[in-house]
DNA sequence: GATCCCTCCGACCGATCGGTCGGGCGGCAG
DNA sequence: CTGCCGCCCGACCGATCGGTCGGAGGGATC
């Protein structure tokens, strides 16, 4: 485990719950050990006694995060279902998720650059975060492979239609401001994450559907 | 103007370069002034004679970035085809942009949430930032709008296709390494920028293409 | 030659950074 | 009662943070 002391885990999950907002919110070259110490009411040393370091702490945090996001995709993939209905409760599983943990959403997209700076040789605890990753993304790749194989889906590059669920899904609730301007309202309503949902489900309904030969191909500038 | 000396820029072009390239790498907590000064060949407290603080220059650096995307998209935008042939030209010109600067997309994406920490009250400079992002996203909003009342276009939530289209985009060059290990190769070749844009293209065309009423609608879990 | 201004610099400031250290407190086993 | 151990703390460490200051150098102007 990455951590020291996992036996109470009340002390540790205060300071897995207050660092994981606050990593959030300004990253982690942004937020001190002494914040994250005062946040969960303990003494800066205390956190030291829990994690070996500022970079297992937060690895801590993403591995969490990513454990609870990963659960749930798997579960939507785990049914009998047509590929569409599975993709459907797929996006459900991901926007909901995104939207319970409000920081979730912006942790991720941060980790996508900040992660890279610690190498796994030198921070084993990684690869724990590494394996999340690819058992998310081997998920839904393999359920669109699935699609297209079945003439449920067009074809179309699985990789790239991964990248675009998932920007679609975390960039809309990690925009934050920006969002709600362009929204004109809330981005975490239930309202509003219903209409993200459909939106979502109606436009890759329409992006990925199977459909005769089109004369269109892809020209570019 | 944010800076005071903007009489010969050639410093100052030199220190806004390298401080987009870093900001994008480690964001702007995770890099210092000395840090940016050793990287363009100066003394910290040169930096301080061309801006007047640290959040002056990531600000200059923000506006400089968004005002190069803002003005090709602009351009996109000014011709008079036909909606499709528009967003069409519009995705071509948002990933063009984005891959010819490296740096941009990390950094935008950054920036959604690091410069909600900077007060406008206390940093008016943010304000010609806010500005180019609000004419790039009424841009593209507009011609939206304008193809679904064409016709052109389904009926959708214009903010939410936006914030699909710019998720894609910049979601998609933002990635890094994971990127790249879902692609099995590079992100910024030509081969795969060209790859980039047919996917966003054909996608958006199968995804917004106006076609008669279907029964489906939008459940969620 | 004297003056001015722009650019640049090294030295320095107080504050904060991640991390260590020695010890205090309380429950539990002997 | 005694000793151990998990948890916690304040004090402290060297390093680095953003930012200031006084002055050096050089080109243009008079």
């Amino acid at each position: 485990m990455a951590d020291i002391g996992a036996r109470d885990g009340s002390s540790r999950d205060k300071i897995l719950e207050v660092a994981e907002a606050l990593y959030a919110r300004r990253g982690f070259a942004g937020v001190g050990m002494r914040e994250v110490a005062e946040a969960a009411g303990l003494g800066k040393s205390s956190l030291f006694h829990h994690f070996r370091s500022k970079v297992q702490l937060y690895l801590a945090v993403l591995e969490r995060v990513l454990g609870r996001i990963d659960e749930r995709l798997g579960a939507a993939l785990a049914s009998g279902d047509a590929p569409a209905a599975k993709l459907d409760r797929w996006t459900d599983a991901l926007v909901d998720a995104l939207a319970e943990q409000p920081a979730s959403a912006r942790l991720l997209l941060r980790a996508l650059f900040e992660d890279e700076q610690f190498d796994t040789e030198e921070w084993p605890e990684g690869q724990a975060v590494d394996q999340r990753v690819e058992s998310l993304l081997a998920g839904i790749s393999r359920l669109l492979e699935e699609g297209m194989r079945a003439g449920a889906f067009r074809r179309a590059s699985t990789p790239h239609v991964v990248q675009t669920l998932i920007g679609a899904a975390i960039y809309h609730f990690a925009s934050g401001e920006l969002g709600e301007t362009l929204l004109g309202g809330p981005l975490l309503s239930a309202e509003a994450v219903r209409t993200r949902k459909a939106e979502m489900k109606a436009f890759f309904h329409e992006g990925l559907a199977a459909r005769p030969a089109q004369s269109r191909s892809g020209d570019d500038g």
